[in-house]
DNA sequence: GCCTCGATTTTCT
DNA sequence: GAAAATCGAGGCC
C-alpha cells in the first residue's frame, strides 16, 4: 500500500482553520494567527497580538506537567484553553501540539462593537480588546468555554488578512524565559497592548 | 503620560 | 506565605 506518500493536511475546512493548522509548532501558529478573524457569538475582530507558550518553556503553565487548571493544554489541537489570571481575569488560549498554546493578547474590534462596549464599560475603543483580560471580557469568554473546539459555534476562526506584516519581540508579564521572541503583533495597528522594541 | 496598589484563583515552596 | 501569562483606579507630573 502506498503508505509512504506524504499527506498534505488542509488548513481550512469550509473557511474554518482546522486541526492541521493548529497542530504545528506553537511559535509558527502564534505568528500565523496574527491577522486572522476571531469571533465568539456576535462579537469579535482581527487578532493583532499573540504569544506562544510551549511545553519546554519555563514560562508556560504546562512546564511542570498536567494539573486540573491546565488540562486543556494537553488536549486536542484547535481547542480552547481558558484560565483565570491573577484571580480576576480570564485569558483565552488556542491549543496547538500537546502542552503548547497561543495566548490571544489583543484584537482590532470589528463586529458587535456596541455589545463589547456594554460588557466592558469603557469609552475608548482601544480599551475594548487590547490586552488578554480585555479580550475575554469583551467577547464573554470564561471558564465555561475551556476545552471546547474552535471550529464550531460559538467560535469562528478564519483567515482574514491576506499577507499581514507581523513583527516579533519578547513576551509580556513573565519572569522566566524572558528573552524568547515569542510575542507577535500586526505591524500597522494601534490595537497592540504595548509597543514592540 | 508615569507610578503604585489592590482584587482573587491557582500553584508552588 | 508568595508569586503569577492582568486590569483599573487614583495620585502625581
Amino acid at each position: 500500500m502506498g503508505s509512504c506518500s506524504a499527506r498534505i493536511e488542509p488548513h481550512e475546512v469550509d473557511g474554518h482553520l482546522s486541526a492541521g493548522f493548529y497542530g504545528r509548532d506553537v511559535v509558527e501558529v502564534a505568528h500565523d494567527l496574527v491577522g486572522t478573524w476571531l469571533q465568539v457569538g456576535s462579537t469579535g475582530g482581527i487578532i493583532v497580538e499573540t504569544e506562544a507558550y510551549s511545553a519546554e518553556d519555563s514560562a508556560s503553565h504546562s512546564h511542570r506537567g498536567r494539573t486540573a487548571r491546565n488540562a486543556s493544554m494537553f488536549g486536542p489541537a484547535g481547542h480552547a484553553y481558558v484560565y483565570r489570571s491573577y484571580g480576576l481575569h480570564w485569558c483565552f488560549n488556542i491549543v496547538c501540539l500537546p502542552g503548547s498554546a497561543v495566548l490571544v493578547r489583543a484584537l482590532k474590534p470589528e463586529v458587535g462593537i456596541e455589545t463589547m462596549y456594554r460588557r466592558r464599560q469603557v469609552d475608548d475603543i482601544r480599551k475594548l480588546c487590547t490586552g488578554p483580560g480585555r479580550v475575554t471580557s469583551a467577547l464573554a469568554i470564561d471558564g465555561g468555554l475551556d476545552g471546547l473546539p474552535l471550529d464550531r459555534p460559538p467560535f469562528l476562526l478564519t483567515r482574514y488578512l491576506a499577507a499581514p506584516a507581523v513583527i516579533a519581540g519578547p513576551r509580556i508579564g513573565i519572569t522566566r524565559d524572558v528573552d524568547r521572541p515569542w510575542r507577535f503583533g500586526l505591524r500597522d495597528t494601534r490595537f497592540i497592548s504595548r509597543a514592540f522594541r
